[in-house]
DNA sequence: AGGATGATCGTCT
DNA sequence: GACGATCATCCTC
């Protein structure tokens, strides 16, 4: 069942903490895959390591648009990265799921990755856009209304939270936005460091 | 266990 | 024309 609309903040860095445990789920045409959130980064207004940091382009549009829509962007030629746009409409800004514990659909989820082992599915965040079918159709997706691409209710409570610089940037580099479930296998960097 | 490398292309300079 | 919010593979220790 979706989530109601005032269940998450828009704040950035409060939505990314509380992203934490909630389920992403995935309808396409071939099945339903859902995973749980471990992992996510904050890219917050005027965040020079943010994409939208430039200002708005026709590729970084939906970051300046409302709320809780995905931003799907194509990285290095041949991942996806999918992203959850925050702040209110007119600021660019954005969370990156980084990690998924895999709930459903891992059979599907299997055949589109080509590996069997389940902790890898969803570990980092172009497999976990390749694990659940995200590419660029899907830019711009609302995430709470009836849609393809969508939030659910946790199934289960966070552990702690952990923190830490972002993985893969040059700029901002020693910024504490990288949030995670501590000590979750499924997590793609290190795991067990802050409170 | 950890470092280097190649794949591959849309986007912005 | 250079460069990624990455990943899989290959190498060395």
């Amino acid at each position: 069942m979706p989530i109601g609309v005032d269940a998450l903040p828009i704040e950035t860095r409060a939505l990314a903490r509380a992203l934490i445990g909630h389920v992403l789920v995935s309808d396409r045409v071939d099945g339903r895959t859902a995973g749980r959130i471990v992992e996510v980064e904050a890219y917050v207004p005027r965040d020079a390591a943010s994409h939208a940091y430039a200002g708005k382009t026709a590729r970084t549009a939906v970051m300046f648009g409302p709320p809780l829509h995905a931003y799907v962007y194509l990285i290095y030629g041949m991942y996806h990265c999918f992203n959850i746009t925050s702040e209110p409409e007119g600021e660019g800004a954005g969370v990156l799921v980084r990690a998924l514990e895999p709930l459903e659909g891992i059979a599907l989820m299997q055949a589109r990755r080509g590996i069997a082992a389940e902790r890898e599915l969803c570990r980092g965040p172009g497999r976990l856009a390749a694990a659940l079918g995200i590419d660029r159709s899907a830019d711009g997706c609302p995430l709470l209304a009836p849609s393809p691409l969508w939030l659910a209710q946790p199934v289960r409570a966070p552990g702690r939270i952990g923190s830490s610089r972002r993985i893969g940037i040059s700029r901002a580099p020693r910024r504490l936005l990288r949030f995670y479930e501590r000590g979750s296998p499924f997590v793609s960097g290190p795991r067990n460091l802050s409170p």
